[in-house]
DNA sequence: GCGCTTCTTTGCGGCATATCAAACTCGCTG
DNA sequence: CAGCGAGTTTGATATGCCGCAAAGAAGCGC
């Protein structure tokens, strides 16, 4: 394993505020560790002995149900914290953690946290406005699945992924990620092949591109449009 | 305005690990607010100028949509912090809070936030343990959204109630505060109707007991079995 | 290149819930 | 105590979406 640059954290949030050595001295205590896409990092209830930092790919938490169910709480674009249960006050992981792609990320035990918090200005502050952030978004799927219907829901769905993990490509936005249908339904509450009908539907009307674990959205205002319309299509 | 009792808080978590001294100073800070049944005490997007400590009363949390819609997020029981924008790194209220009952709330300039988490051990600790209780929650609901049928849901947003807003009566336990069946609706995102029948079955069953804006559950046990069991009714 | 697994599409029928509509009841205020 | 508004109940009807079923594609390993 090569010695890690400190050029890779300085320009994250968590760490802008910080002096080069202090970059240095947190490099030093962390291990990177690579996980292949779908594979389990943590799992919910689990000891939270390790908080992470996502260099590359993609993280989603979900939360599964006794019968089997899972739901998709969000996703972490690389960049964020994830995996802090100490931040909130808890010894456990709140849900569980897995890859969405090949993801590498750097992990410290958890004991560090309150070190971090304590030494490095800002750390704390920009993990709160995580925080912060994260409970909204949830808030805000809360007051959808209240009051939107199925269409505007799986809309909306898609939005919030090309807005946090998209790509921009000569077609349009490609979600960064392999994507099942049945992953998309999981995100908006619903099944697996009303997704299909409505990816199939959107596809036959030029708004988005799909093939296999793959779409792209062409043209998102169409798709604003469908986040927004009540019973139209 | 007699003057505030150190007794007040130091029972409370947020003060429990302060010296006498300390509540002293925390109290001279404070301004007591009363807010009837029904007042908004903030909202959302407004100017997080200050925030609050619950000493008497309920307060429900809610979002509006652009339609009117209102969704319940959460309620607030008494001894709990509220309002702290700050703390999550944001200088607007994330939402709405109305008083569900009658309330007596301490109120803070939010400049003084920051010195209160320097300050005063375990402040900012206990803090962040009851965010993370919140954000727990509203996971809690993502996950029934998705997977419930609206008899479940209902039933769970009953249970959650009484959990924690309910009072023991000699008749069962009774929800603390006036509640629409219209309330219950947006808490559990379906309508006024819907809920009405719900509880009138569930009334003739012998489960809860129902006035105007009155709820008592008389035999929990039974409502758990209504928030698990399937189609059955 | 063949077969297997995983993912996707599409049709059909049923049902849980919303929606619409209207009457009823409670508790206030004048 | 009459009149009113807010909250509640209940029925009838409509429909959005799920659940079931089965057939296609697409990718992967052997």
């Amino acid at each position: 394993m090569h010695k890690l640059d400190d050029s890779l954290l300085a320009p994250l949030p968590p760490f802008s505020r910080l002096q080069s050595g202090q970059i240095r001295e947190i490099l030093d205590q962390a291990t990177p560790r690579r996980f292949d896409a779908g594979a389990t990092i943590f799992e919910a209830n689990g000891e939270a002995g390790t908080f992470f930092l996502l260099l590359d790919g993609y993280v989603r938490v979900i939360r599964t149900t006794v019968d089997g169910d899972q739901v998709v709480v969000l996703h972490i674009p690389s960049g964020q914290l994830f995996g802090f249960a100490k931040a909130i006050g808890r010894t456990t992981y709140p849900a569980t953690a897995v890859a969405a792609a090949d993801c590498v990320a750097l992990t410290w035990p958890m004991r560090l946290w309150d070190e971090f918090v304590r030494k490095y200005d800002g750390f704390s502050t920009v993990t709160y406005k995580t925080i912060g952030e994260r409970m909204e978004e949830i808030q805000d799927r809360i007051v959808e699945m209240s009051t939107l219907h199925v269409e505007q829901r799986v809309a909306n769905a898609l939005l919030r992924l090309i807005r946090q993990t998209g790509r921009k490509t000569d077609e349009g936005i490609t979600i960064d990620f392999p994507i099942t249908r049945q992953d998309i339904s999981e995100m908006s509450g619903t099944t697996l092949h009303t997704v299909s009908r409505l990816l199939s539907s959107w596809e036959k009307q030029g708004v988005v591109l799909s093939k296999r674990k793959k779409i792209t959205v062409t043209d998102a205002h169409r798709l604003v449009v469908f986040s927004e319309a009540g019973v139209a299509n």
